[in-house]
DNA sequence: GATGAATGAGTGTTCATTCAT
DNA sequence: CATGAATGAACACTCATTCAT
C-alpha cells in the first residue's frame, strides 16, 4: 500500500529527527563537561524528552556517543575533502587537509581522541553494529581520499617516488594527529616556553611532515 | 563496639614496599579494565589488603594513578636514554629512542596515552604536587635529552641546519607517539590490510620520521 | 549492561504519599535509634522502598529530617491552638498550652529538642530552603500565639502589668520547655526519688511558671 | 615495700597526667569542630600521641566524652558554690546560681546540653560505670546545694513557704537551663527582633523564676 | 607502657536502565 | 509513541578499634 509507506516514512524520518535532537543536545553537554559528567536525567533534561524516551530512540548512552562520533567523522571527512578541494597547489592540499584536521580537533575535541583508538574496544553490542561499520566505513573513505592524495603527489613528482602509500596514510595520520594532539594539550607551555603561538608551532609542524614525503 | 579483628598479620616490611605493591597491582588491573572501571574495593581483593589499608599507603585512588604515572615516566626515561647511548651512529641513536618509546608504549600503554596529555588537568591537589611536579621534572628532562640529540645532529650535518630545535622536539615527539598510537590500536588491520608485520610498519614509519629531519 | 530489573511494583500513588510514607518511618526509626545511626539503606529497607527510590522523593536525608520537622511544628501548632481554644479560663488556657507542649514533647521527642535550637544551623542548602521558611513561619505563628495570650491575661488583670510582651514569651517558653524536657529526662528519678508521678510532677511546674507571670 | 607504693603511686598520677592532656586536647577540639567531627586520629596528633596510645588511657571516645563531662560538672558545682557563697542577700545568691549556670553554659556549650539529659542512655558500658557515678553523685550534690537554698529562703521568707523543696529544685533547674539554653540559641534573633542586649534579655529571665517561687 | 600497622563495617549519593501504562 | 516511576549496583572514602611487638 502506498500510504503505509509513506507513513512508515514519515515515522522513521520523525525518528532521526528525534535521534538529532537528542544526539546534538547530549554533544552540546559532552563537550562543556566531559562524556562521565553528563547524566541521561541531564540530557533528558536539557533535551526536553523524559528520560525513558532517550531509550526509544538510543539503546543507551553508548550509543549517543557512538551516533555522535558517526555525526563527527562525516564532519572530518568533510572537512578533509574541503581541504583537498579548495586548493591547487599540491602542498596547499596538504596543508588543507592538515587545517581540516585540527578544525576538527578544535571542533570535536571529545571525538578526535577516539580516531586513533581502537574502534573495537567501544562498541561491542550488536545493535551498536550499524553505526560501528558506517564510522568504519568513513573512516576507509578518509583513507581512500588521503591515499588518493599521495599517489597523486608521487605522479607530480612531489612526494617520493618509493613511498609505500598504504602505509604512507598510516603515517601522515599517525603524524599529524600526534603533532595536532600535542599541540593542543601543551598549548599554554608552547606559548609561554616556546613563545611561539599555536599557529606558528602547527604550521612548523605541517611543514616538518611535508618534508618526511617530499622529494 | 568491637571492631577489626586482625585475621592474618603480614610480615612488617617498609610502606614503600606496600606502596609498590599496592600500585602494581592497581596497574595491572588498570591496564585490563581501564582506570574508571577499577574500583578500591577491586585494588584492595586483588592485592589482598584490606581497602582500608590502601588509605594508609596512599591518600587516594588519585594517588595510586599520580605514583604509577610516576613510575612509568622514569621507566620511560631510561628507556630512552638506553636507546641513545647504546648506540654510536645518529640514524640508530634515533632508532633507539623511537624503540625505547615503543617498548615503553607496550609496558604502559595507559600512560602512553597520557604522556601527550595536559599535565594540569589530572593532579591538583596539592598531596599530590610532589609527585606531579617530578613527573613534570622527568618530562623536562626527556625533552633535554631528545634537544640535545637535535643539536648533536645539526652539527654533525646529519639533520637540517635550519631546524628550530625546541618545537623540533615537540614534533618528533608528537609524529612518533602519534604513529606508534596507531600502529598499536589498529594492529590487526595493518596485519591483514596491509600484510605488514608490526615492526615493519614501524619501521617505515619511524624512517619517515626521520626523512622528515635530516638534511 | 543490564540494570534495574523490578520486582514488586507499587500501585501508582501520589509522590506525596511516598514522601509521607518515608518520612513516617525514617522518623520513627529516628526516634528509636538517633538520627546519626539511622542509614539511608535501613530506612529504605524498612520502608519497603529500595534506597534509590527514597532519592526519587527526597533530595538527601537532611531533607528527609526538614520534612519531618515540619510536620511536628505543624502539629505542635495545632497542639497548642487547641490547648488554647478549648479553655475558658485564662489559667487552664496556660495549662492548655503547657499541655500541648507536653503531648508534642512525648510524640515527637527527637524534634522537641530542635525546637529550641538555633534554626539556620541545621538547614542551609538552597533546596531545603522553603522547609526551613514554613518552619520559621510557624515558630513566628506560635509566638504570636503565645504573645497574645499574654496581652490578653494582662488585660483581664491575670498576668502582672508590667510584664514585657515579646520577652515573656522567650521566658515562658523556655521555662515550660526547660521543665518538660527534664522531667521527661528525668522520669525515673522523679517516679523514685520524689515519690511523685510525672503528671504530678508537671503540673507542679506548670504552676511554678505560672506564678513567676501572674499577678 | 614502700619503694613500690611511691612508684605505683607516681605511675598512678603519670596516667592521670596523660589522661587529663588528652581529655583537655579533645575537649577543645569537641567546642571548635562538634563532637561527632572529631576522630580519634586528629586527637591523637593534636595531643601528640599514637592513636593507639589514646586507647591505653581511655577505653573508647565516648570515655573521653564522660571524662570530659565530669571535668565539667565539678566546674559546674564550682561555679555555682562560687556564686551563692559570693553573695549575702538571698536574691543576689539566686542571681549568683543563675549567673554561674550561664557561665557553664558559655564554657561548655557541648555538656550544657547533655546535663538535662537522661544520663544512662550514654555511658552503659562497665568501664565508665566511675565516671558516671561521679557524675551522678556531684549532680547530687548540686541538687543538694539548690535545695539547701530553697529551704532558707523559705525560712528568711523570701519564698513562699507552700514550696516542696525536691520538685522545686528541678523546677528551677528547669526552668533556667531552659531560659538560658534558649537564650543562647536565639542569641541573634533576640538582639534583632527583641532589641535587647542577651544580659538585659537574662536578666529579665533570672527575675522571671524568682517570681515564681518568691512570696 | 607505647605504638605502628591493619581493618571491618559502614555512609550518603549517583546513574544507566527497565517496564507498566 | 511517550513517560513516570522504580531500582540494583556501584563507589570513594572514613573511623573507631585491635593487636603484635
Amino acid at each position: 500500500m502506498r500510504r503505509g509507506v509513506i507513513i512508515a516514512r514519515r515515522i522513521k524520518e520523525a525518528a532521526s529527527v528525534h535521534r538529532m535532537r537528542i544526539a546534538t543536545c547530549a554533544g552540546k553537554l559532552f563537550e562543556q563537561k566531559g562524556i562521565d559528567n553528563v547524566s541521561m536525567d541531564l540530557i533528558a533534561v536539557t533535551a526536553k524528552y523524559s528520560k525513558a524516551t532517550l531509550y526509544v530512540y538510543f539503546d543507551s548512552k553508548e550509543e549517543i556517543i557512538s551516533y555522535l562520533t558517526l555525526l563527527s567523522m562525516q564532519k572530518l571527512k568533510d572537512y578533509i575533502l574541503e581541504g583537498i578541494t579548495q586548493n591547487e597547489m599540491h602542498k596547499e592540499k596538504f596543508l588543507g587537509i592538515c587545517h581540516g584536521l585540527y578544525r576538527y580537533a578544535s571542533e570535536f575535541p571529545l571525538y578526535f581522541k577516539m580516531v586513533l583508538s581502537p574502534i573495537n574496544i567501544d562498541f561491542k553490542n550488536s545493535r551498536f553494529e550499524e553505526n560501528e561499520r558506517e564510522i568504519f566505513r568513513i573512516g576507509e573513505s578518509i583513507n581512500n581520499i588521503i591515499g588518493r592524495f599521495i599517489l597523486e603527489g608521487i605522479e607530480i613528482k612531489v612526494f617520493r617516488p618509493d613511498l609505500k602509500v598504504f602505509p604512507t596514510i598510516f603515517n601522515i595520520w599517525g603524524m599529524l594527529v600526534g603533532v595536532i594532539e600535542l599541540a593542543l594539550n601543551k598549548k599554554e607551555y608552547i606559548k609561554k616556553e616556546m613563545k611561539m603561538s599555536l599557529d606558528e608551532f602547527l604550521d612548523y609542524g605541517y611543514d616538518t611532515i611535508f618534508n618526511s614525503v617530499k622529494i
